[in-house]
Order: C-alpha cells, then sequence, then structure tokens
RNA sequence: CGGAGUGUAGCGCAGCCUGGUAGCGCAACUGCUUUGGGAGCAGUGGGUCGCGGGUUCAAAUCCUGCCACUCCGACCA
C-alpha cells in the first residue's frame, strides 16, 4: 500500500495556526495544563530549555557585572501604591493573599481563615519590593551603579491564557539597576537589550526589530521602554524581550536616595529588563515546521539523537558500536540521546523529529559493520542524509550543529525581511491588512498624529510595535501582536 | 468581563433530539510475526458520563443551579 506524504502535526500551519501550535507543544512534550486556571506544568522536555537558557544568560549577565538575589514572592499591598502608574498597569491582573491559615468549618471543609491585616500580592513584577531594598542598600554614590537580577517566577490574573506565550504563573529573570544619572541609566538599557539580541541570534536562532516603543506601549512607570521585537510564521509580532528606563519614578516612590560627590542629595535613575518563558514560544511559533518542533541546536537539551536499529542477530554488535560513538560525541562536549527504548524504529523516529533534535544518527547492522554513520538534519529533512565515517562524523558533528543555527537563523530572517513592508499612509495599512496579508508595516512615525490611523488599527487589532534604531526612530513597526 | 461552544476510559470522539444496566478509534498491557520514514493478527485491562439538586419504576440522555475548560473580542511579558 502506497504511503500518503502525512506530516507529524496535524493541523498544519496553514490550516489552524494556533492549533498547529498548540499540538507542537504536546507532540514535543514540552508543557501541558495544570488543574490550576491559567497556569501550565512545564514538563522535562520544556524546562530543560528554559535551564540552558538560563545557563548561557546568566553568564553573560555575571560578566556584566549583575549579581543574582532573591526577592519575596509576597509583596505588601501598600508598596503597590508608590507608583501610580505602575498601579493603574498593573491593579487590574494582581493575585491577592488574604488569609494565612485555614480551618475546618462546620462541614469539615477547609476554609481561609486569619485574616490579614495587610493582604499581600503575588509578584507582578518586583520593582516596589526591590526599590525599598535599593533605598536601604544605597546610601552614596560609591553604591552606585547597583546590578540586581533576579531568576524566578511571577504572576499576572490574564482573561486568556496559553501555553508559553502567556500565561497566569510564569517564569523569567527581572533585572533591577540603580544609576547616578539618566546616562548611566540608558546605557545600561542599551547594553542589555544588545545582550538579548545576542542571545536571540545566537543562542534561539532567530532575528527581530531592536527599537523604541511608542508611550502608549510602554512599561507602566516608565520613561522610556526599548523592545526586541520578533515575527512569527503567522506575520505577529512578539515582544520577545524588553528593557526599561525607570528616570526617577521609581526612586522617587520608593525613596532611594544617595549623596552626590558634592554632598547633596540624589535620586538614583533606575532600570528594569527582563525576558521570559514567553521567548520559548516564539522560538517555537518561529522554527517549527508541519513535523513539529524545530530546535535551536544550542537551545537543545539533546542536540544528537543516535537511534541504534537492531536485529536480533546482531543486537550486540550495533548497541556496542552506537555507544562507542555516543562516547565519542560526548567527549566533543556534544549533548547525546542514545535512544535504546524499547520501541519501534520509526515510531523512535517520529518521536526524535517531533522534539526537533537537530542531528539524528542511525546505526544499523551495516554502519555497524562499515564502522560508519548515516546523519539526518531535522531542518532539511531525510534528503540531507549522509553516511560518512565515524570519524569524520565526529570530527564534523560541532559544524553540522552550527550549520544547523545558521540555516535556522537565516531562515526566519529571510522570512522577517520578506513580510516587512514599507507603507507611508493610514490607507496603506488599510490595503495590506484588510486584503489578509501577513507581515509588519514600517511607516513613517509621522503617521501616529493622523486621525484616522486610529480606527484602521482597531478594526485590524493591530498595535505599533516598535521605532527602529536602524531607521533613526523615524519609522514605526504596525502589526497583530501576540 | 462581553459573545459562542464543550465537559463521557490516558487522548480524540459517538451516544443525548425520541430516558431502559456505556460504546468506537488511538494509546496501554500480553503473545507471535515484524523492525532502514508512522506494522499485522489475536487477546486483555481501564469510565462515580464535570459537580449538586429535581422529574421518573428507571437519567449520560429531560429540567435546574453551580464549576471548569476552549475559541472569538477587550487587557497584557
Amino acid at each position: 500500500m502506497a504511503k500518503k506524504a502525512r506530516t507529524a502535526i496535524t493541523p498544519t500551519r496553514e490550516e489552524n495556526f494556533p492549533e498547529w501550535y498548540q499540538q507542537v507543544i504536546k507532540a514535543a512534550d514540552m508543557a501541558e495544563n495544570s488543574p490550576v486556571r491559567g497556569c501550565m506544568i512545564v514538563k522535562p522536555n520544556g524546562w530543560a530549555i528554559w535551564e540552558n537558557m538560563q545557563r548561557t544568560f546568566d553568564v553573560w549577565l555575571k560578566e556584566y557585572g549583575v549579581q543574582n538575589a532573591s526577592f519575596p514572592l509576597l509583596i505588601p499591598l501598600e508598596f503597590m501604591n508608590r507608583e501610580a502608574e505602575h498601579v493603574d498597569g498593573f491593579a487590574t491582573e494582581c493575585a491577592v493573599v488574604t488569609h494565612h491559615r485555614l480551618e475546618k468549618d462546620e462541614n469539615g471543609k477547609l476554609v481561609p481563615a486569619g485574616k490579614l491585616e495587610e493582604p499581600y500580592i503575588v509578584r507582578p513584577t518586583s520593582e516596589t519590593i526591590i526599590g525599598d531594598s535599593m533605598s536601604r542598600w544605597i546610601q552614596s554614590y560609591r553604591d552606585l551603579p547597583m546590578k540586581l537580577n533576579q531568576w524566578g517566577n511571577v504572576m499576572r490574573w490574564e482573561m486568556r491564557t496559553r501555553m508559553f506565550l502567556r500565561t497566569s504563573e510564569f517564569f523569567w529573570h527581572e533585572g533591577h539597576c540603580a544609576f547616578e544619572d539618566h546616562d548611566g541609566a540608558t546605557a545600561d538599557c542599551m547594553h542589555i537589550l544588545d545582550l538579548y539580541e545576542k542571545f536571540f541570534t545566537e543562542v534561539m536562532a532567530f532575528d527581530g526589530f531592536k527599537g523604541v516603543k511608542t508611550p502608549d506601549e510602554r512599561f507602566p512607570g516608565a520613561n522610556e521602554t526599548y523592545a526586541f521585537e520578533a515575527m512569527m510564521q503567522d506575520g505577529k509580532a512578539l515582544q520577545a524581550a524588553t528593557t526599561h528606563d525607570l528616570g526617577t519614578t521609581f526612586a522617587k516612590g520608593c525613596n532611594i536616595k544617595y549623596q552626590d560627590r558634592d554632598g547633596g542629595e540624589q535620586f538614583v535613575h533606575t532600570t528594569s529588563w527582563a525576558f521570559s518563558t514567553r521567548a520559548i514560544g516564539g522560538m517555537i511559533m518561529i522554527h517549527g515546521d508541519d513535523d513539529g518542533l524545530i530546535m535551536p541546536p544550542k537551545l537543545a537539551a539533546h542536540q544528537i539523537v543516535i537511534l541504534p536499529m537492531v536485529k536480533d542477530d546482531n543486537e550486540a554488535q550495533v548497541m556496542g558500536f552506537a555507544e562507542k560513538v555516543a562516547a565519542a560525541l560526548k567527549a566533543k562536549g556534544i549533548r547525546v540521546l542514545l535512544d535504546t527504548r524499547e520501541m519501534r524504529t520509526p515510531d523512535k523516529m517520529w518521536d526524535a523529529i517531533k522534539k526537533g533534535i537537530p542531528l539524528r544518527v542511525e546505526i544499523g547492522g551495516r554502519e555497524a559493520d562499515a564502522e560508519q554513520v548515516s546523519c539526518v538534519r531535522r531542518d532539511l529533512g531525510r534528503e540531507s542524509k549522509e553516511t560518512l565515517s565515524v570519524e569524520a562524523f565526529v570530527e564534523k558533528a560541532e559544524g553540522l550543529l552550527q550549520a544547523v543555527h545558521d540555516e535556522l537563523l537565516s531562515r526566519s530572517r529571510k522570512f522577517r525581511d520578506d513580510n516587512t513592508h514599507e507603507g507611508s499612509s493610514v490607507q496603506d495599512l488599510k490595503d495590506f491588512f484588510g486584503a489578509g496579508k501577513i507581515g509588519f508595516m514600517k511607516v513613517p512615525v509621522t503617521l501616529l498624529d493622523d486621525p484616522a490611523l486610529e480606527a484602521v488599527m482597531k478594526e485590524y487589532s493591530l498595535s505599533t510595535r516598535c521605532m527602529p534604531f536602524a531607521d533613526g526612530g523615524e519609522k514605526v513597526i504596525i502589526a497583530k501582536a501576540y
């Protein structure tokens, strides 16, 4: 019977992109919904990705002089009041802790008891509680700059959630720094944004647009927000990371003052910046295909999977050889998975494909006899299969992984460029999005003053993404967004 | 928080209109044959039908209240 060409993921991206996204996560066994409203369970295959992200970026932060610390998950409600805009931005999505004990009622059911005098909120972000510490830790200009970061989770009570992209609880790092002046704060925002760009391109294999947010898209309480905006395969934008110049706003709210060189009292200038598990969602939507996830090699828990194809009479030989190959690759520092599970070979193959493992090495009787391996690249598919000697493969493996990375990066860059269009009028936007086309449209910033703009933005659910540095701040990107 | 929809085995669904002791596919498990791009045959196990009331001799099915989730909007890393 002839086999039908069949994709591992149903539906395909073209048929139903949001549903495809969900199915990719499921097929790759990365995460699932939990009994807790809006919160996901990150499974080992998903968490391993986050661990690799943390490991890499944490080193970079420390090189820049950032110190890690940990602040409470709960923030006194009153702290939120310290910055008016901040309150407006987050008040509607705070989980509130009001009790500290459970008791059994007359029916034996547990009910909250021990009402707190002062309720706490579960942190939606930590500006206020870190600012409180800074106000005590900073006395003099000699204490500056102060660069802190915490890896942790936060909670924002979202109306509508989507795994990785928007969940009520999510994981991130949040940097909080204090400087003597505005220049220091701006330089910090720019430096971290550059680190983000380096991280997304060199580790996660996708590019985006660095730029400044328009005022209405700023972080609540920020003077200026800078962002890295990436494009998904459905043409929507994803804000992958942001840095915020908070001016002296939080310094005033939290009373963070220092004595300057002349003995005068000054407010510090603070910044904050973050990326989150959301970037994983972006990675999925940028690189994935109709057979599932494609992992950028630097992020992948397993960079190479070895599939031993044994028959009854050659099991010892094939397995022995496969173990030897695995050991040689591990000695090179490559993360290898030798798949010895009791499954049919084709099922193992599809499993490796759906999980997006960058390189698949097949070793059967033929290879074992000849001391060879067959290798297939996930990004190029089975046509890329090549058979070569063990020595040659081990020598070449790191290069192959780099080639997969380069391919993913250039592929996503091409997609981004092919789908970024120039426009000059509100009518251009209407024509483009009205025709159902996907992608970004870049228009002159002067268009933001056009009274006709708002209606069109609303009609097609558009938002301003950023004013790219590359255009000298004279253009603004308008797109649909996640 | 508005509009719509769905809750039945691990997953996907049928059954509901027209009440009568719960079914299909996939997955799992066992055995044999298979194994280089999604195997075949035979067999086995698994469900308080989201939760609570009501109608009835009898409720997955009808009525009612509640809860959860999904999708579309508004809000957002």
